[in-house]
This record gives structure tokens, sequence and C-alpha cells, in this order.
DNA sequence: ACCCTTCTATAGTGCTTGTTATAGAACCGT
DNA sequence: ACGGTTCTATAACAAGCACTATAGAAGGGT
């Protein structure tokens, strides 16, 4: 009833996937690419995940829950204000680190727009909580800054991805970051 | 010695080309793509314009030509702190023009990064001289800001290609803007 | 009217793509 | 040990891709 057992791990080839499809791209990643370097054959890649497009869902859903927890955890601290600066912090380092593909996967994936939609909805909420608690400025308008706070951050995805180094990353971060101070209290 | 002649304007050929690219990207603008919005065979293009990469060159080029000059028109006016302000105008118009594909074809485009690079050392210059002439407050990192300026318009882009009104883009732009004038005098 | 040149249309090239049929291998429960 | 189930490997599929050889059509120069 069980049967012949895996030969690889499931969890750790949909990770590898998931790099692949980060690195270069829906079209770009092919199933050769992806049998070549999980070191299985299309059978097994299909038996295990079905077809290229589900294979890519499960991969991006895997990305964008942790980019979301990632972000949740950044913003849950009582200042917002701290908490974006942090969210920078950490975008910058991510985005510019060697051992994962530069820049967002989220983000510069043409075919990731509903999930960049929600990811946007859900930083407005912190804001408006940031409002809320005294934090940001009554007049701010959370879901503008909150759609500024993503486009800038987008915009830091496709500079990492071109090559851009951490410094030139940070800097745009940190002129983002001085407009939201703009807002602080 | 003359031959028979071009059954098709192109120039004309070379603009829907752009636009395909534009709203495709590379990869997913194929060759059958192309005849088939141009109206013409694959000898015909291919006698025309060379092979596929060598025509999303021209096209690409044509597309930079084009941007790189609407920008220096528009941060040619005496302040360039005004400059940038309908320079953002201008883009929030563009991107969400329906007359043509969403968004900006150089900054969407992974291939064109070399151009990117170029366009952002351009806008520096451009900040530098608003610095010298007084437009801008001394202290301001020109490169920095204009790496922000850049970043924030590919956010932007992104935005509006994934189906973002001119109001939600223009929301963003506008953000910006007030970042800008924390450096204007 | 003819030749020369350059374009166009048909058709097909070889390659890569995503996907799968078939047969054999490996494990579990009995 | 054996049957049942689920995996793997070989091999191949059809479709799409970028690209082109060949032959005919359309113009200009003389």
């Amino acid at each position: 009833m069980t049967g012949r057992p895996r030969s690889f791990d499931q969890d750790a080839a949909l990770l590898l996937s998931m790099e692949r499809f980060w690195q270069n791209g829906y079209e770009r990643t092919t199933i050769g690419d992806l049998t070549a370097t999980l070191g299985i054959t299309a059978p097994s890649l299909y038996a295990a995940f079905g077809d290229k497009d589900t294979l890519f869902a499960s991969a991006a859903a895997h990305y964008v829950a942790s980019v979301t927890a990632q972000m949740d955890k950044t913003l849950s601290q009582p200042n917002v204000r701290d908490g974006l600066a942090e969210l920078f912090r950490v975008t910058v380092e991510s985005y510019t680190d060697e051992k994962t593909p530069p820049g967002c996967f989220l983000l510069s994936e043409p075919r990731l727009a509903d999930e960049r939609r929600t990811l946007t909805a859900r930083l407005a909420g912190h804001l408006r909580r940031g409002i809320d608690d005294g934090f940001l400025d009554a007049s701010t308008d959370a879901d503008a800054l909150a759609e500024f706070t993503i486009a800038v951050i987008a915009g830091m995805s496709t500079r990492a991805r071109d090559g851009g180094s951490a410094a030139e990353v940070r800097a745009i971060a940190d002129v983002a970051l001085a407009a939201v101070d703009a807002h602080a209290i």
C-alpha cells in the first residue's frame, strides 16, 4: 500500500525549484532545467509536483508565505516607524544575499500581480495600525504610503537584479525611509 | 539595382514590434506573433530586421532614445525640482495611457539593465546641475537621489503593468515627490 | 523588352519545449 | 515469498520555436 519510496526530498526539491523560478522567471525556467538541478527525471517531477504551472504556483506560494511572515514579524513591533526602518534593512540584506537569487521573486515575476496586491493591502493594514497607535501622523494616507513603499521595494529589487551592490540598494532605502519619516511623529 | 520595393512601412513595423516586446517581453514575444501583427511573413521580417535579438535591440534602442529625450526635455527647465514634478506627471500619464502598453519597457525588461544604468547616470547629471544651480540642497547626494527616483519610477511601472489605475500610480509619485521636496530649496 | 536586383510566399529545417506511455525497480503488508 | 502499490528510467510524443532554402513576383536601369 505504501509503494516504492521517493528517491529525493520533496521539500528540498520545492525549494530548489523556487530558486530557479526566482532566478530566471517562469518562461526561462524549463522542465529540463529543473530536472537537471533537482537530479531527477521528468516523470518523477511530474508525479511529485504536477505540471509546470502547478509547480510554479507551489513554489510561488512558498515564497509569498515566507515573505509575508517576514513582513508581519518585522512590522509587529510597537513603533511601526521603527518597523519600517527594519523592513528596509532586512530587505536590502536579503536582496543582495549571495546565498539566494538577487532581488524579490514576488516583486519581479509578472505572474504574481495578485500576490503583490495582497501584500500591499497587508502593509496598508500595518500602517493603519501605526496611525491608530499614534506613531504616524493622523493625516497619513495608509494606502498611498503602502503603495509607495511597495513601489520603492520593487525598484530596489530591480536594482539588485541588475547587479546593484548592497550599498546602492541601501541608498534607495535610505531616501525612502526619509520620506516615511515625514509622516512619523 | 533598386529591386522590388518593400511591401510594408519599415518604421511603422519597428514601432509595432516595439509595442509587442514592450507588452509581452522578449521571451513571450514570438516571431509568429510579430509576423502576425505586422501582416508580413517571416522571411520579410528577417530581411528587414535581422534575427530576433537584433530586432529586439533595434526596438529597445528606439524606446530608450525616446524616453531619454523625454527626460532631458522635461528636466531642462531652469528649476530641476519643477522638472522632477513634471517628470513624475508625464510618467504617470504615459504609464497608464491606454494607447500604449502599460508601464515602462525600459524599466520592466530584464535584458535592459545596462540601459537602466545609463538612464540613472543621466538623471544624476541633471540633479547635479540642479544642486549647482541652487535648486537642490548642497548636501543632496545626486547619485542616491537618482537611484531612488529611478527605483520609484520602476515601482510605478510595475504597478501600472499590474493593472493599477492612474490614481494609484499617481499616489506613488506624490509621496516620492514629497521626498524629493525635502531636498528642494 | 530585357536584365539585374531585391523583395515575398511556400514550405520546411532542426531544435527545444512541456508532457506522457511503457516497462521495470523498490518498498510494505501479509 | 509474494502481491500490491508507488516510484523511476528510457524513450518518445506533438507542438512550438527561431530560422532559412528555394522559387517566383515586382520593381528600376538601360
